[in-house]
DNA sequence: CCACGAATACTTGTATGCAAGTATGGGGAG
DNA sequence: CTCCCCATACTTGCATACAAGTATTCGTGG
């Protein structure tokens, strides 16, 4: 099988594109935690020959998201409590290290974006549509990375936060939380208005361990899909 | 060229075998920075098909050690100051976190366990050996973030380091600081043993901003290693 | 002598073929 | 009927062949 010119140009490298797609796949649980996966059958499935299906893959154990057992099979992980803590060890981390530097060198117009994130949030919020909130969710956190001078530490969290976005994902459909999670927000930006970083790191910490909460009810409704 | 059964019982995977030979070459500086790779002639080399050494090369990407320009070339990458900021923004914040919860639960045997490898590395000094040295430092901070509980700090910071330990290779050959990191590492592990978290993070990350003060000797006597 | 162009010798990206190992299912023996 | 063994149909790991693009170099024309 041939890939067109036209679907070469129309995306990414093959690869790149292969690792996106499926990390969807993963993180939406559209790829249920335990399912087996083929390399073969993915490799028909997106037009594409077994190499970048591979390349992705191993990119995806490095994310602890597949487990590849050699001549036996690849495997979506199931959500590991460990997997989870580790995840949202790294985050707050990598998080509230780089909002305290944001704190000290945010300027005006870097605060007006932020205010103008959450102005999205609150609408899409009215607009019951949770999908657009996490988008703007994420938009957020990236923004208040990027600030610090230390994009990666957004491109980092996000790669380790797998199996923590899992879980996200899976509460999606109980927005209960999510006018508390913008007040939260609310609390993190003011604090980077005023030069705080204590407590913009004190804020975005609590805000950070909200997610954790949610796991238990998780597990309860999807015992299935976690490990052992 | 086919692979013998021997060869492939000898060590790891082919693939994990190779990332580890080209990161220890390219950290170690045997590789130059902004040397070109070939994936061919490195094939050849190490005895194997192009197939595994192109997954480690992507592993390499992800870890900035190498550019892969498409139809053009693989180049060992320059250290770049932003590199190295970055990485020691994330080497910070991973095992400061970190040290903060080993002081909480540290037992006494586990104390033990850390004089027991300052010793050593008093030894290893005293012996002029620097490359033990180095060893033996790597292990006290692997140490370190394994009794918070949470082994991946210490993964993902090496992982992120790849810049920085370039720098600490080079700077080697200077041990007029050894001497001098032995006493901090005295201090962070006397935090530790003391329960105290607070001074353990401190400790640790003046620790650690000593290998940022070497940078600039290294760019003078290196200023083709170096970005732009 | 200089400039320009085409062929050549590389490069990486992708596809495909082969090797080795494991689970499984069906058939035969007890 | 049950248990065991072997053939089979998968799996991933690795090797290799092909496609597409770029820099270089050599040769030719001005």
């Amino acid at each position: 099988m041939r890939i067109s010119i036209a679907e070469r140009a129309n995306g990414a490298r093959a690869r790149a594109r292969v690792y996106t797609l499926l990390r969807e796949a993963i993180v939406s649980t559209e790829f249920h935690p335990g399912q087996r996966l083929s390399e073969t059958d993915l490799a028909e499935r997106l037009g594409v020959s077994r190499t970048p299906i591979r390349e992705a893959l191993v990119r995806l154990r490095d994310d602890r998201l597949v487990e590849i057992v050699p001549q036996l099979g690849t495997y979506v992980s199931r959500i590991s409590r460990q997997a989870i803590d580790d995840a949202q060890f790294v985050r707050e981390s990598l998080e509230t290290a780089a909002v305290r530097l944001s704190a000290q060198r945010a300027r005006p117009e870097d605060v007006a974006a932020l205010d103008a994130i959450i102005t999205r949030q609150r609408e899409a919020f009215r607009d019951s549509d949770v999908a657009r909130f996490y988008v703007f969710d994420d938009e957020l956190h990236r923004s208040l990375c990027d600030l610090s001078g230390h994009g990666i530490a957004w491109s980092l969290s996000q790669r380790a936060s797998g199996h923590l976005n899992r879980i996200r994902r899976l509460s999606m459909t109980l927005p209960a939380y999510i006018d508390e999670m913008i007040e939260e927000h609310v609390l993190v930006v003011d604090a980077v208005r005023r030069g705080e970083p204590e407590e913009a790191e004190r804020a975005l910490r609590e805000h950070l361990r909200m997610v954790i909460s949610a796991v238990p009810d998780i597990e309860r409704s999807h015992p299935d899909y976690f490990e052992s």
